[in-house]
DNA sequence: GATGAATGAGCATTCATTCAT
DNA sequence: CATGAATGAATGCTCATTCAT
């Protein structure tokens, strides 16, 4: 990920010349906890490579938790905001499928290292105090994929199956393979297969046959 | 997962009566570990809760990532064992493809407990010194499946896809729903879907229409 | 203690219009050392509960332990305020020292809050800089007593004894009993005993019978 | 105090050769926390001073409150037990109650440096987990003392007060001398005033005249 | 094989205090 | 006078691991 990508993305987050300073604690945070995991990284390390104090990042985050739940909030906003566009111009079903797909993995292939970084911290994030901002984002994005599923199903589009199991059937084989791709077990980025997975999201639940 | 069930695990990984005690601390470890996460549960946890004594666990795992790596083998093991008759009795491909999603789904539905573990611990022991241990098994495993699926597309009767997308097409739904069922984000037990998630693993990449 | 109470006693500690966020924060830090305990407390909870800012506090009281001493003097000045009408209008040695202890029974049944802080704040402050400030009061406060005291002796109306036994044979009880008070370990407020402790200080140091 | 009057009181609490380690440490933690008071003894000072380590001392006593209240209860057992003795020898009520003020000034003045301890650490442990511990003791301790003057208040000898002003009366004195004495305001050792003290406790609840 | 006391490097976190705005 | 971001030394405590018995 380009540097000036990452600052894009956390001057979203937090904006205001004022703020340089937490951003730029929070970019080289990220840079620890891709380097070295969610638990080995040190508060120590952080700040010398940050090179800012320890005060300093407490002030701002309250403790490590909270430096890790700004980052991954951070992470997944701009992960939304990148999909927004392609979810709104999808003129069918199919499409918004596809767009979610696609948009997946392009964000993933550009930010690897903030990828890594969600797929690490939300375990964190889901046992901690921002547990509950964290389920109802996560409602919010999907309930608008759902409704527009349960309308595909009215029009005899796409096959009734058991509500739950749509998320995983589109974007399952995506998340696994920007896992084994993120965890260097795949060589080409996501991005890469972008049809083959927009293809067979689609696939996996239309009613009737051809792409 | 019924207790009987977790014994007939660890009695297939560590057989014999002089091993009982051995057998007694991973059990205990597991329930740790589920309990509190890898890095949260403390050998001392582990002691008191198998009232054991420090020494002897160390005596038999040499350390915490040996007890890790000891259990995470035994759950692997254990479920490959459980997938075995199923894939040598299938009569084709497509019989192959369906099994290794059942036989999956089955697995984790009747040991939840263990399946968590498998997920939370496989990146401490892909890094510790079992790690080739590991990879050399993931090969055997998926080896003959990608030679099957290999025969499948010379046979016409599946899609030519690039090799690396074949295993998170047939396995990525069924993962992320198990990881959501572990999450108790979602309520069936995942054997519940399993006629879903198995048509579609066929469905993602069968050349030819159909079920 | 009333609030209206809590302002009097500030009042004279610092007046003026001007001193009135001065006195709110030191009102505001009585209830943060009277819940917390003085080494418990932090500036930063004082701050919060005064709605004012780390800056003012420590322009207003140069440092922790400045609050701490400007308080203790309030209520140490309060507390002879209090006793002085009654000691300068007792008529005789006795009633000199059963003023003593009325008087103070009484405020500190009043105050039991600010007589808490007291307690818990005399060795912060006999240790710091205000020490000797502190030795010089008390030499003040207890040089006329101890001066008529020994012009009981003289007028053989008062026992000789140990000079340094006097003041704990007038105050000891009271003190033991206000402090157990305080902790809870006793009910009743100490004013209501205030008959018989004076007695019992009278009759502890009188050279003849009766009360 | 003699060094050997120590160990006497820790073998006392902690007895058997195993636990010399523990005695040794709980040793050099009375030094520290005399020298330099509670909160501002660290842990690593006690570690240094004892050339034990830091591992070790949590080993025994958990966290730094266990090993306050670990001396606490030395302390206080070792004075209850010099006190049994003059207690069951006490002929009347007098006898008893002059032993209680007699034996107690006795335990401060030879024990300067555990009273000094105790009087700081009540606070620390009627507030930590040993809290009941210390309520169940205290109120064995006093309850056959309050006992014995009632049935002195029954055969006229002891005037009738309100029960929780007695132990004040008793001992309050006392108290507030030994007090004053640990923290060198007043020179002489409290048992140079044992008699003071003693007739005074017996004059102050005594319902008739006469020492 | 079993035991558990001892070790000590390492960590997250606290908090009084300063000072530029 | 007021503000609050920044500082960093200091502290209590954890925990995997060792080893003498």
């Amino acid at each position: 990920m380009p540097l000036s990508e990452l600052h894009r993305i956390l001057e979203r987050a937090e904006p205001g010349a004022r703020k340089a300073h937490k951003r730029h604690v929070m970019a080289c945070a990220l840079a620890c906890f891709e380097a070295g995991g969610l638990d080995a990284t040190t508060i120590e390390e952080i700040r010398a490579s940050a090179d800012s104090s320890i005060g300093s990042i407490y002030h701002h985050f309250g403790n490590k938790d909270g430096l890790v739940a700004a980052l991954f909030f951070a992470g997944l906003d701009d992960q939304a905001a990148r999909a927004e566009p392609a979810l709104t111009a999808a003129a069918d079903t199919r499409g918004v499928v596809q767009a979610c797909v696609r948009e997946y993995l392009h964000w993933v292939s550009e930010h690897p290292q903030f990828a890594r970084f969600l797929y690490m911290a939300r375990a964190t994030v889901a046992r901690g105090p921002a547990a509950d901002d964290l389920a109802r984002r996560n409602r919010a994005r999907l309930g608008s994929l759902q409704e527009r599923l349960a309308r595909g199903v009215e029009a005899g589009e796409v096959l009734e199956l058991p509500r739950e199991t749509y998320l995983p059937l589109l974007i399952g084989p995506s998340e696994i393979y920007c896992r084994a791709w993120l965890s260097e077990r795949v060589k080409m980025p996501p991005v890469q297969h972008m049809d083959v997975f927009a293809r067979a999201a689609w696939r996996a639940i239309a009613a009737r046959e051809g792409d």
